[in-house]
DNA sequence: GTCTATAGCCCGATAGAC
DNA sequence: GTCTATCGGGCTATAGAC
């Protein structure tokens, strides 16, 4: 792995583990094993590092909101708690430290806004699917209310766990239980068959490897 | 207003506003119209100015915590949704910026996970209570995940206002919109006439006063 | 109690040898 | 590409006059 890489991949981990003001370039060279100095080649400022991972934020997010439903509702809906799950692990950081990074946060503060709309709209449309197909009873005038509430509950999810007491990190559980609060939303309305295999889904989410660093 | 008091309110507003990392003793010290070196003749360090600010969260959050159905289930309703909300407001930095003060952190670190359950219990209380009184349609085994889902709304509902771009000020509506968005979850269910009160309460909450800074 | 002056530290970043 | 050495600056905190 190229140096430049590492250091890409390394920082993400441990911004995401101790936050962003808390790296220090001397704890991440550390960390890498290299010379502080080093990092100045790579990265002429640690904004130009954050920046790099803003990129691979963007693209994270937009190749995530580009699922849409494709006939099976349940795997469909299966498969972006999975990407969703993962993108605010990888990118944990990015949500959680905005107030630390201040300035140097352009990518993040110009599309935020837009990504979280967008977001509502695309658990909607998972959740009209779940409707259509006769899984989800579920009056369609409300429908757009329980996609942002149930949005808002994943986002928040692992900081809410976290300020539980709960530890975090992959294989913890937290987010077999962030998936499953979420489901109690409106577990209730949904066909019990469809209910089993969505809770079925969640343990295999939760099984998943976390973000090599 | 004795020098001491100043500077906590000061800081705390200061805090609120730009964030805890983002307030060094110069900025404070400037805002307060006072030289910086007077900081430490009342405060030893910055850390002891943050776990004074964090000894009146305990008290707030603890007289918040008192607050228990009293005959009134609608009104009771309002008051804690109203006192839950100051809260949020005035203390928003200790929620928010946990990441950045890191080790500066105690008193909050110590209660944050028992605060939080007792919150989700004190939210069922009122629920069951609205339930007795015939004003909400609930089965009783789903208060509880309609207590923690409610709580989680309101815990994270500035957040995620400034997230979507939003001013999250008095006066800017944020406030009126996360009630009216925790409402979503169990309006239906609601007798009309209840949920019409809520609402005219949740207007009159809207337009409190902030916090004096 | 409040001020000015400054210490001491750690940070992000640069210069230049190899 | 990687290293060592070092700089300038901002931060928390101290010393001591008033």
């Amino acid at each position: 792995m190229k140096t430049r890489d590492r250091i890409l991949a390394t920082a993400q981990g441990l911004f995401n583990e101790v936050g962003y003001g808390a790296v220090t370039t001397a704890l991440l060279a550390e960390r890498l094993g290299i010379a502080e100095g080093n990092l100045w080649y790579h990265f002429k400022t640690k904004r130009a590092l954050l920046d790099a991972i803003g990129e691979r934020f963007a693209t994270a997010i937009e190749a995530r909101l580009a699922l849409v439903p494709q006939g099976d509702p349940l795997g469909d809906y299966a498969r972006l708690l999975r990407a969703m799950m993962a993108e605010f692990r990888d990118f944990r950081f990015l949500y959680r430290d905005q107030s630390s990074y201040g300035d140097h946060a352009e990518v993040i503060a110009a599309g935020a806004s837009g990504w979280t709309r967008r977001s509502f709209a695309q658990i909607e449309a998972h959740l009209v699917a779940l409707v259509e197909a006769g899984l989800l009873d579920w009056p369609r005038e409300r429908l757009e209310d329980l996609a942002i509430n149930a949005t808002i509950l994943l986002r928040y999810g692992l900081e809410h766990e976290r300020e539980l007491g709960a530890a975090t990190a992959s294989g913890t559980g937290a987010v077999r239980r962030i998936l499953l609060r979420h489901l109690t939303l409106f577990e209730h309305a949904l066909d019990p068959a469809a209910a089993r295999q969505l809770k079925t889904e969640i343990e295999r989410i939760e099984a998943e490897e976390p973000l090599a660093a």
